[in-house]
DNA sequence: GTGGTTTGTAATTGAATGATTACTAGCACT
DNA sequence: AGTGCTAGTAATCATTCAATTACAAACCAC
């Protein structure tokens, strides 16, 4: 007998479902690493059933990415605001400042982290490698000179 | 009918055999992290079966906290070295060029991240803490103030 | 209101993997 | 040369987990 649903169940559309199981992802991968997290941890934590989860996404490894896409996503817009907001001082201070802002966000600097150790992953490597690059290439081409963006980032 | 040792074959001492261990798994763990690595990956690399390795450590987190251990302890080593050679010189470069000479051992820096990393762990998570802690204990008590040693390791 | 589409689930499966068992061969000592 | 101990393995088990299947209820257009 599959599921009865609850009386006032109200649908959600799968675009928007998709986003609140992404940042759920983002917490749990953040908290447990992609190997150590079950596609059943992220459903549990979206507060649905783990087979949609797989559907939504196809993979638990396409999950990952997406979820790490969204992350760098958030980076690189906070570090645009932060670049544009008009406000006097120094730019790697602004964005130093960015960035802790983003650390409310539970789970983003530790995927981050997680992506970047992934290195020998076949997919998630390069994945990981590119989305690094890509904020590399923001901070050089609209910020600090090479060696003081890569210590901040370290 | 198990395994017919080949004609030159020679046995290892038990303690031997777990460094060696150890050294594989310090390089296994720090590519494929905790839970991304098998008891098998370590075995293959190590040369040695499976099940041997599970009886020589008991559980892969055992083995995986000895290897945690392991590097702490070398890294601790490398710092005191680093304190004690009567070269002239500030000290955090000197220590920072004994983690640079750590960094040749495969796997060192990156298990240690994942150790880190690993803080939801009911196990391994303290053990982290615990070893973070006596380091920078160490680098306090022997070295720079507290807000420099932690840029250090950030 | 009915028929098709979309959101959602329970049940199941197949592979991976940590651990156990039961065994064999080398070694040391007398 | 025999006896006990230690190093080592193959085979197997139990569990976990990503993925698939088969189904049902909500929503929408007419």
């Amino acid at each position: 007998m599959p599921d009865v649903a609850p009386p006032g169940f109200r649908r959600m559309s799968s675009d928007a479902r998709r986003e609140q199981i992404i940042a759920a992802a983002i917490a749990v991968f953040g908290a447990k690493g992609y190997v150590g997290t079950t596609t059943d941890d992220v459903a549990r934590a979206a507060s649905i059933s783990q087979p949609y989860v797989v559907r939504l996404f196809g993979t638990k490894e396409k999950l990952f990415l997406a979820a790490l896409d969204d992350s760098l996503e958030a980076l690189l817009e906070a570090f645009g605001n932060a670049k544009n907001d008009g406000a006097p001082g120094e730019l790697e201070e602004k964005m130093g400042a960015a960035y802790l802002g983003l650390l409310e966000t539970r789970g983003l600097h530790q995927i981050l982290s997680h992506a970047f150790l992934l290195g020998a992953h076949p997919v998630i490597g390069p994945a990981a490698r590119e989305g690094f690059s890509r904020v590399w290439r923001f901070l050089r081409e609209d910020g600090g000179m090479s060696a003081d963006a890569a210590r901040q980032f370290l």
